[in-house]
This record gives C-alpha cells, structure tokens and sequence, in this order.
RNA sequence: CGGGGCGUAGCGCAGCUUGGUUAGCGCGCCUGCUUUGGGAGCAGGAGGCCGGCGGUUCGAAUCCGCCCGCCCCGACCA
C-alpha cells in the first residue's frame, strides 16, 4: 500500500493534525517556543478568509485602520477586569536602543486599551458617532501551550472596535457582526456553527456581554471560532470616552469589539480533514483544481502537457485557482497523494489516451470513483462541480454534529455523557457559577453557548435541580 | 513554576553503558540511466564546530560540572 501513511485521525487526533499541517505545507514551528512560519499553502487559505471577512465588513460600513502594536504598560491598567483578565499571558518590553526603559511597554495582546485611550480625542459630539473601524494585525499572548493555527503566541487577525451613541445600536452592531462571522464560517468556510453567547466565567475581560460562534470538529470537541463583544460603557468609562448629546448632555459612549484570527484555519483542518489528509473548501482553496499529466514518452509529454495548458486556461479564464503539476521528477501516483493529502477539491488526470478520446479523468477529493468525462463538459462544468464540493463539505460537517449533538436533563446524563462521547451536550443550567464549575471539574468541559437573548425560566437545573434554567451547550474545547 | 524526556546531516534516528585512527543508518537532496494511469529502481555524489562553555585525559559525541534550548504531563487559556 502507500507509504508515509498519515496518523489515524480516530486514534490519535493531535498527532493527526500536527501531521496534516506541516505534510500540507501549510506552517511549521518557528525558532521562538510557541511561534509559528506560516507558509504559502497555508498563508493562501488566510488571504481568501481575510478577503471573505473584509469584504463584508467594508459592506456593513466599517473601515480600516492601524494602531501600533506596543503602548505603555500603565495603559492598561484602567480596566482593572481587563489587565487582571490579560496580565498572565503578556509580553513586556524593558529595554530598547540598549538602554532600559523608563516605562515598559507591551506588546498588544488586544488593542482595547489603546483604541479606548486614542477614541477619548477623536470623539467629542454624537456627530461623530458611530465609529465603525477595524484593524487587521498580528498580536502577541504568551500562552503557555501552543498549537499550530490554533494556539500561538504570535497570531494574526483582525479587532474591530466601534463606538455608538445608544447601547441598543452598540447591541445591534455586536450581533451584527456575530452574524457576518457565522456567513464566513458556513458559507465560505463550510463550518456549520451555533451562534450563542457566553457564561459570565467564560466573557471576555472587560465585556458587557461576549458572544461566540462555536464549530465542533471531529474529535468531539468545540472551537470557538470568532467572538464579538457589547463592551456596555466600560471601556469608555475607564478611559473617559464621552460626547455631547444633541440635548446637551455629556455621556459615555457605548462599545463593541469583535475578532476572527487564523485559528479558523484550524477549525477547517479539523472540521474537514480525513485519514487522507486535507479536505478544504473551494472559496479558500489555493488550488482548486489541480491537473496531473501522464506520459511516458518526451512526444506525449509535449502532447499532454498541451491539452492540460489549454484546460487550465480556460479554467483561469472562469476566475478558478488552477495548478497543472508538470514536476518530471515525481510519478503521477506521488502527485495524487500529495495532492489528496493538500486537499485540492478536484483533480483532473490527462494521459494520451484521454488526449486521443477528448476526455478527461475526473476525481472529487470529497470522495467517489474516477470518473471519464468528455473534455468540453469537464471544462464547462467545472464552476458547479465546485459549488457541489462546498456544499457536500458543509452537509458531511452538519451531518456530523448533528450526530453528536445530545440533550440532557439529569446531572448523571450531561457528566457520563461528555465523558463517555464528547460532541456537543444540551442541558438546562441555573446561570450559577457553583454549578457551571462542578461540571467542568467533573467533565472538563465548558459551557460553550448559551441562546443568544436570555430565555425566559424553563426547566430545572441539569446540576442542581433549582428552576430557572435556560438552555446551556456544552462540549470539551480548544 | 513542579514532574518526566530530548539536543548527533534538511527530517527521523543509532552510536555513549565499557573514551581510541575516517561518526553511521533511513528518508530527503544533487548527477546519470531506466521509469511514469495510485507514493519508482539502480549506480554515483554532496552534506556534521555530535546544543554551548569549562573540566578530567596522551586522546571526549562518549566521563564530570555549569549553562542554553525544545518537547510531553500539570497549573493557565479573557
């Protein structure tokens, strides 16, 4: 059989994905302890997520900017549940041109701080409200484990931050987004997520309200794949952003913030990926197509070299993402492998017989048999055959975590259940820490979404029994 | 920070216990020939401050000390 066989994904997961990552070309560990080379194949899939992010934030009104990725320390200390959320995990520089410095600064490990501080000038009356702006960056978390894509300490995405006059608009602007980040993941992505909100234990540092979108991927366990912020007026409060009303009156402004990094590209690893290796959606793919020539001779090489150079550019000329791998040096068994296992969406053989006949060799990477199709159709047909490789990746994923997603209503079902089979498990929760800490320390799991406006009191506590409850998710996580 | 492990060619490793002439193996890489419809074969070749510093010794990849780095488990993860 094949060599170099991957890991198996049921049995060991981790080492799967460590694997697949770096075989694919797609990142590799850098020099620093928990840093990160993203490479071409991968950094591709980054350009058409950031593309399919911006794109739609330009459309909802948003601009983008950049702030600097250092500011003194002191700065953010006036959100006193900010700094304790982040304090552990930041990167202080002391010295710089050889000296020391008289204050240190940080390196970002978000930009709220000094947005809030740098919004406090730029925002003096409603006229000048909203602020719609965002910021596409790399920032810094000195995290103690580290994942390729998943965990880093260097990472890129992008932080939106708003400013608003109303706290209803501010609400609105933060589902809003939640709402764009959920299109990305199932639309281009073909990640299907739950859209929720998060337990007071798992907001972000700072936040009024955090909301999420939530992937499951294939071992079972949760990713949260995007969050967006109602920060309410606590930023604008420790850093003194107010403006005049059209009554005359000073208030404090309402806030957002909102972020989506490469972790995402993880999630896609994990939620498509198989024994073979990369299943990636066409809208991010690099390559979407991928020809593979077959020849022995120097004249059928010239022959079907010809015939695949005149496929690829009409292809092209769709707009499609064509590679013709023409590499003399490896045999076109090697080049299925690899390109099975880099998870192009389509692949064409062409042989001399094909040439001879006016077809093609047609293989979905998302499964089924070769197929022998007549050149013209293959050609033609190609845009569709993309549009029916996305959908069938988004229905095998929806399939999937409808397949293990479960209800609970007694504590003994939420605790053996999470144990026994991971995958997402429903159940009703008080809203009481005491009871959300029991099941993480029984479980290790965590309360991933709660619905996204609070429900009315329903059934009683899965822990406790008490009345009250609303509906919990809950799953291992990333 | 605690516990465990590892640093030898681009990658993965052997050699170290018991010091000894030129430090090996597999993959990859380069050249040539034969191959090419599911991960090619043969032949030749290139590539090493053996993590660093110091010590013991006639002699150190090997023994001793110190240092550095990385990995795994735990604590942490807004």
């Amino acid at each position: 059989m094949s060599k170099n066989q991957l890991p198996d994904p049921n049995r060991d997961f981790p080492a799967w994905y460590i694997e697949v990552v770096k075989r694919a070309g797609m990142a590799e560990h850098s020099l620093a302890k928990g840093t990160m080379v993203a490479k071409p194949y991968g950094y591709g899939m980054w350009e058409r997520v950031q593309r399919a992010l911006d794109d739609r934030f330009k459309l909802t009104g948003h601009e983008n900017l950049y702030f600097p990725l250092f500011f003194p320390e002191s700065l953010l200390s006036k959100e006193a549940e900010h700094v304790e959320g982040f304090s552990p995990e930041l990167a202080i520089i002391t010295h710089g041109g050889g000296v020391e410095l008289e204050e240190p600064l940080v390196v970002r490990p978000t930009s709220e701080a000094l947005i809030w501080s740098t919004y406090a000038n730029w925002i003096q009356s409603y006229r000048d409200l909203p602020l719609l702006y965002n910021q596409w960056g790399n920032v810094v978390r000195w995290e103690l484990r580290t994942r390729l894509f998943l965990r880093t300490s260097e990472f890129l995405w992008q932080e939106g931050h708003t400013a608003h006059a109303t706290a209803e608009e501010a609400h609105r602007e933060a589902l809003q987004m939640l709402e764009v980040y959920k299109e990305v993941a199932e639309e281009v992505l073909a990640i299907p997520v739950i859209a929720g909100r998060k337990s007071e234990s798992e907001k972000f540092a700072g936040a009024a309200t955090t909301f999420t979108i939530e992937g499951l991927m294939r071992d079972g366990r949760a990713l949260q794949c995007g969050t967006s912020h109602f920060l309410g007026q606590n930023f604008a409060k420790a850093y003194d952003v107010t403006f005049l009303g059209s009554d005359g009156e000073r208030r404090h402004v309402w806030g957002t913030s909102w972020g989506a990094s490469w972790r995402l590209i993880g999630g896609v690893v994990m939620t498509h990926g198989d024994e073979r290796g990369l299943r990636i959606p066409p809208k991010i793919a690099p390559v979407q197509v991928v020809i593979i020539p077959i020849y022995r001779s120097d004249e059928e090489r010239s022959a079907v070299l010809e015939v695949a150079h005149k496929i690829r550019d009409s292809l092209t000329g769709q707009g499609l993402r064509v590679r013709v791998d023409d590499r003399d040096h490896h045999r076109p068994g090697f080049k299925f492998s690899e390109w099975e296992l880099k998870g192009v969406p389509v692949r064409i053989e062409i042989g001399p017989k094909d040439v001879a006949a006016h077809q093609v060799v047609l293989v979905r990477r998302a499964g089924g048999a070769k197929e022998q199709v007549a050149t013209s159709a293959a050609v033609d047909g190609m845009a569709g055959e993309l549009e029916r490789a996305q959908q069938d990746l988004y229905d095998d994923a929806l399939e999937y975590r409808n397949a293990h997603t479960h209800t609970a209503s007694t504590y003994d079902e939420l605790r053996d259940g999470i144990t026994a089979t991971g995958g997402l498990w429903v159940g009703p929760w008080c809203g009481r820490g005491t009871c959300e800490e029991r099941v993480t320390a029984d479980t290790k799991a965590t309360i991933r979404t709660l619905p996204l406006t609070p429900e009315d009191p329903g059934a009683p506590c899965a822990v406790c029994g008490q009345k009250g409850a609303e509906t919990a998710t809950w799953a291992r996580a990333y």
